[in-house]
DNA sequence: GACTGTAACCACACCGGTCGGTATACTGTC
DNA sequence: GACAGTATACCGACCGGTGTGGTTACAGTC
């Protein structure tokens, strides 16, 4: 699975700019983006703001580093996941990203951060959006691309409806209260794949 | 269609109370629940925030105001559209709400209120929590409830799966970009409703 | 080793503005 | 009087961001 549009950061972080980024990323998921200050953030880093603003530039700045590392943490576990279940052709692929979000959602309580940030940027031409957008779209065609290996018809439109399942299980499994929403998507992905026709 | 959980208010609203719950709703869907402040919603009201404070106390009873409105506008809408639809029996009412979709989100530019607040109170005991989780719940139940009129079997995972379409294409309407999303739900849904087994 | 320059960071103060909310005196209508 | 609303000022806290003087560690040069 490659990973286009994530790219390298421009230089390594210091150890309090790592700090910054890691009490952000924790901060801006458990709280919010808009309900957490850069004093909070400073604090928790053990930085001083002077130091936040020197490495980061803005909070906007730092709300955009938080979403590419956790689009980077992401990929990353996507990659371990498949690594792990071994996935013996493009069918299983599709499967594995779904039973993949099971354990993606075990630890992420409340549910997707690039919803979530889409949600509190509002603006939207906000410089992290292309990283939110950008996630959901290579999710999408990464589906294409593993339909079309699979030989299905249609691949536009299974694409389009393995999202919904994927999205619909981020956003039910927090806000209507629905703990088994990854499973109820694996298997409603796998039996959309089972009866969907070869091209 | 029952709308069980949406109560009546406790006495009609005055004249500004009535223009400062609408300013509020516009200014919450389109702008953000944080992003907007109670001076900005007095001044578009054309109130005092004495005013404001008077008719719902505090900035997060004037939320919950604004979510048990916007839910009581979308049965309204539900209501009128399935009188509209006219559907023959529970299979045709459960896809006529997947055809409303398409015609809520024309209007909804960014997408739907009750997941954008959910992620913008944070806080899982804030007031208008249960309004939102409610939401959502009732939905599913009455997928259940017409799922098990129309005879179908497993009518719980039937249901699960039907919601995550309905909130998946929500989500991907906004945040994938998915202009399409409602119509691919509805698609999704018809072809799950006819290779549903009976019980 | 002595010296210099640089990068990174600290402590602290400051800025103008906004936030949700409160208090006071007053007006108008029924 | 009861009710609803106005105009205005105020509160403490928080917001994102900036400025100043200082310290420390390190690299490079002589």
């Amino acid at each position: 699975m490659e990973r286009t549009g994530v790219e390298e950061p421009a230089k390594p972080l210091t150890a309090a700019g790592e700090r910054i980024l890691t009490a952000a990323s924790t901060l801006f998921y458990e709280q919010g983006i808009r309900a957490v200050g850069v004093d909070a953030i400073a604090m928790a880093a053990e930085v001083t703001k002077k130091t936040l603003y020197d490495r980061f530039g803005s909070k906007d700045r730092l709300i955009a580093a938080y979403l590419d590392r956790r689009n980077r943490v992401w990929h990353a576990f996507l990659d371990e996941q498949l690594e792990r279940r071994r996935p013996g052709g493009p069918e299983e692929v599709i499967l594995a990203v779904f039973a993949a979000l099971t354990d993606w959602l075990a630890e992420s309580r409340r549910g997707c951060g690039f919803i979530n940030a889409s949600v509190e940027l509002a603006a939207p031409d906000h410089p992290a959006m292309p990283v939110i957008v950008g996630q959901k779209q290579w999710l999408r065609a990464e589906f294409v691309a593993q339909a079309r290996l699979a030989g299905f018809a249609e691949v536009e439109e299974l694409a389009d409806r393995l999202l919904l399942l994927h999205e619909g299980a981020l956003v039910s499994f927090r806000v209507a209260a629905m703990e088994h929403a990854p499973e109820v998507a694996e298997r409603a992905a796998a039996d959309l794949l089972a009866g969907w026709p070869r091209g």
